[in-house]
DNA sequence: CTTGGGATGGTCT
DNA sequence: GACCATCCCAAGG
């Protein structure tokens, strides 16, 4: 297993929202590292796509998803829960990214449950702000390169995907049309 | 099982 | 001043 390489992230965003199943996200905190299996993604893309935050124009807060493919965009919602995607798309577009919404947690549970305040394995990490929490992702991560070895990363799977099933993306008015959420279920 | 409302504050109009 | 790429829990059927 080894880290992406951006040009992984230099395709269309549709795309990489797929590839990205059954890949390994890890967070080392200090010697400690967690890790999951992303199961459900979303793509966002451009000015084809009304529901995304790049659709209108660059700003302070959604800057990232024009710049470097492979960094993450992080972004704060609800008033209290961060939201982590990875900025991809093919060169032809001027923005897009894939926001990372589930893992299936392998390494660092415990702490998990403990970042979480919960206790059942089932819910750690099935949530785009679930699994920022498990994680301890914030806006201190912004822009950060996950083609690195860092403090959060990703690495290729040790796991196939299997069926991939595509549906309207979660909490969105605009695009319902587009089905650009996608989900595996990982064997236990 | 499903539904509804509260928490809570940054961002954009 | 409204909206929000969410989560959790309580109440209802």
């Amino acid at each position: 297993m080894s880290l992406l390489p951006r040009s992984f992230y230099a395709r269309d965003t549709v795309t990489v929202a797929k590839d990205l199943l059954g890949k390994k996200l890890v967070r080392k905190i200090g010697n400690r590292t967690i890790s999951g299996i992303i199961t459900e993604t979303e793509a966002y893309r451009h000015k084809d796509d009304p529901a995304s935050h790049a659709f209108r124009r660059k700003t302070d807060r959604n800057r990232a998803m024009f710049e470097e493919v492979g960094r993450s965009y992080v972004y704060f919602t609800y008033g209290m829960y961060f939201c982590f995607n990875v900025v991809a798309r093919k060169p032809s577009v001027e923005a897009g990214a894939v926001l990372i919404r589930g893992i299936h947690p392998e390494k660092g549970i415990e702490i998990m449950k403990k970042n979480r305040g919960k206790d059942n394995e089932k819910i750690l990490a099935n949530g785009p702000a679930k699994l920022t929490q498990a994680l301890k992702i914030t806006r201190k991560h912004y822009g950060l390169d996950l083609t690195k070895n860092s403090e959060l990363f990703i690495k290729s799977g040790p796991y196939r995907r299997k069926k991939i099933t595509s549906t309207p993306r979660v909490g969105i008015r605009e695009a319902t049309d587009k089905l650009w959420n996608f989900k595996i279920k990982v064997e236990q």
